[in-house]
DNA sequence: TATGTTTATCGTAATATTGCAATATAAGTA
DNA sequence: TACTTATATTGCAATATTACGATAAACATA
């Protein structure tokens, strides 16, 4: 007990879970938000932004990119990360359907 | 350590980290979905629809609640509950957002 | 080569989440 | 009242997440 039963649910429950999962959390939030803002990718201040140490910022900054919400790399002495727009995309699209679908239905008896 | 910093963040960041977390699960990806699919919103019969035991479906029902992503009541001997279109509206909103932005910037070096 | 700068990784402690058996609660029905 | 049905709560074990200090790795530059 205690894991996630993933091999209980379809491939794209799954998926979606561990995309909406990796923005579950205000430090990812801000890290997106932040890259959002700078008009440049490459922001090595990222974090000097943040009100987390330097590994745990790195942690964060892993999550994102496993989950295919960021992308890049380190260039030398900087890192150059910046949203990647099609999980983003994803998610829009997913929610926006969602709530379409929750237009029609009008039901609601709660 | 081990708990997430949230007073170092915004309300808005942490409020927002807290209704994408609640969906971060796809035991409650499949319990939303399920409620979407359902014209009817009494469903008592969501726990045999997953493939998880009964408490914990009633766990992750309360999660769904608590983050005011679902609404509603047991009444009598039957659950029901619906999607709240706010919070799902909400989310939509956030990730249009986020999407419009990333289009007028189309600058991604990566 | 040595030094400084920047990011990643390792190791670990604190905390949170997931899942379920057992039990409780609540409401309907015989 | 006793019984059945449906959901919630409690308690606990297994696992995951969060955070950070220490250290490593990669690169630039003196």
């Amino acid at each position: 007990m205690g894991a996630t039963k993933t091999e209980h649910f379809t491939d794209k429950q799954n998926a979606l879970a561990t995309l909406i999962k990796a923005l579950g959390h205000p430090a990812r939030i801000a890290i997106v938000e932040y890259l959002l803002k700078v008009d440049d990718c490459i922001c090595g201040d990222i974090v000097n932004e943040l009100p987390l140490s330097q590994p745990t910022v790195s942690q964060h900054l892993k999550e994102l990119k496993t989950a295919g919400l960021i992308k890049g790399n380190v260039e030398g002495n900087a890192i150059c990360y910046c949203i990647d727009e099609k999980a983003i995309d994803k998610l829009r699209d997913y929610f926006a359907h969602i709530s379409t679908k929750l237009e029609k239905k009008k039901n609601n008896c709660c």
